[in-house]
RNA sequence: GGAGAGGUCGCAUAGUGGUCUAGUGCGCCGCACUCGAAAUGCGGUGAGGCGCAAGUCUCCGAGAGUUCGAAUCUCUCCCUCUCCGCCA
């Protein structure tokens, strides 16, 4: 969602700015929808005054005991009253007009967001560490995980379906560790406040992030209208739907580990093997409130701390700065951390830093106040993974399986793993 | 799942059909008194929309209804608490 006096004051300039994404947005109805929404408020508006002013007279006359005159005033009310339940049926009407109009709205790009029309136009920020080097062609990650008996892909799509995956052994207990070294070097290291938060959401949740309306088909759905989380995003930015914040407590830094569901809708034979893109996946997620005047540092801080997992386990990777023809609906600025999975032989996406500005807080409705008395402000909503465990595993069994077979643990996992060394 | 009690402007409370533009206390802000502070006194103190402004409208958990008029009455739903049942 974006500001509505922006829209009806620079719509040239939000309309070029769409456009930059390769994106059109529904400017013209939103702008006559707005018209006639503001003159029917104000039609509306002289008559409940009137009809106030009325009933508030016949208050009074009642209490001073003046029957007829009291009645008298009743009946000038019929006519009124009729023109206002019209009108507030109209109101309304427009409102919700108006409401579904504006969600269909992508979010404006940073200007130092580059030019380009798809992923081929993607800026390489920079790159850590180099490529392993093999002295013969490196396993993919299904091969290694099959040999040490970590993965059980067959009896998982038995168990649920195809894209469901079934860690075992010393891959389940890996995969674990993975997930729970994240979360702590997030909070004790880069000074995140853990939350562990519920995996079924709501609609207005999904609505506050952007999911809903218009993401239906990624999504799992319950029964009672819940939705399975498709990252802990989704819940974690709305801790503080429809609240106002104490400025002085921004930025505000939250962590926290969940499982993810995804449909995985339209990328039917993409990635299809091993575990590059699964149904069901762990992540650990970073969420900042800000002000803001902080939320592009904060960016910057944010994507290096998704990068301090990486070189912590010393896994090679390079980081992107999405063009805006890529850069999806919601965003404002993202990076991708790109991480090399030498069996594989390609650069696999595993975090996402994104800076949304007032585009999630405007439609979940989360505000700060400066100081006492001042106005509530919309503060600038940022996430990132930190990181997504499927393809951390992946690039682990690559980078440091040996020529005896066997697969190295990096230093910083072994006390989780419980080995230095898993042997088949 | 069953029974009961509740949800009011940061917090606590009052309000059971009309001077409620929601009262009061606490907290907070400003001013006065003071060398300074405490105490005290006075004033202020929710959100959103429309409007150049004056102003005006909406919001008492959400929605619908009754009425000239609803925080107050009716219905549906959501949430919280207590007890019971079931259960990791």
């Amino acid at each position: 969602m974006l500001d509505r006096d922006l829209i009806r004051n620079h719509t040239e300039a939000v309309r070029a700015s769409i456009a930059r994404k390769g994106l059109v947005a529904p400017i013209d109805e939103f702008l006559a929808i707005d018209v006639t929404r503001r003159l029917i408020q104000t039609e509306l508006q002289e008559k409940q005054a009137e009809m106030n002013r009325i009933s508030k007279s016949i208050g009074m006359l009642m209490g001073q005991g003046k029957k007829e005159e009291a009645e008298a005033a009743k009946s000038q009310t019929k006519e009124l009253k009729d023109a206002i339940s019209i009108g507030e049926a109209r109101q309304r009407e427009t409102e919700l007009e108006i409401r579904e109009i504006e969600l269909q709205f992508p979010n404006l790009p940073h200007d130092s967001v580059p030019n380009g029309k798809d992923e081929s136009e993607n800026v390489v920020v920079r790159t850590w560490g180099e490529k392993p080097a093999f002295d013969e062609q490196p396993q993919a990650h299904w091969d290694v995980a099959d040999r040490l008996k970590m993965l059980d892909l067959p009896r998982g799509a038995k168990i649920a379906g195809s894209g469901f995956v079934l860690y075992t052994g010393q891959g389940a207990r890996l995969q674990r560790s993975l997930f729970t070294f994240m979360i702590n070097h997030q909070t004790s290291k880069n000074g995140y406040t853990e939350v562990y938060p519920p995996y079924l959401v709501n609609r207005a949740s999904l609505i506050g992030t952007g999911n809903l309306p218009k993401f239906e088909e990624d999504l799992y759905k319950v029964d009672d209208d819940l939705y399975l989380v498709p990252t802990a995003e989704v819940p974690v930015t709305n801790i503080y739907r429809d609240e106002i914040l104490n400025g002085d407590d921004l930025t505000i830094k939250l962590a926290a580990y969940s499982g993810c569901f995804r449909r995985e809708a339209g990328a039917a034979g993409k990635d299809t093997r091993g575990v590059l893109r699964i149904h069901q996946f762990d992540k650990v997620e970073m969420v900042k409130f800000t002000r803001p005047e902080d939320s592009y540092a904060e960016l910057e801080s944010l994507l290096v701390d998704a990068e301090s997992v990486l070189q912590e386990l010393g896994l090679h990777y390079r980081v992107i700065e999405l063009c805006a023809g890529d850069l999806g609906a919601k965003g404002a600025k993202c990076y991708d951390v790109e991480l090399w999975s030498p069996g594989v032989g390609r650069y696999l996406e595993i975090s996402s830093c994104s800076n949304f500005e007032a585009y999630q807080s405007r439609r979940a409705n989360i505000r700060f106040r400066r100081a006492q008395g001042d106005k509530p402000e919309f503060v600038h909503i940022l996430n990132g993974s930190g990181l997504a465990c499927p393809r951390l595993f992946a690039a682990i069994l690559e980078t440091f399986q040996q020529p005896d077979g066997s697969l190295l643990i990096p230093e910083a996992l072994r006390p989780y793993v419980g080995t230095d060394r898993i042997v088949a």
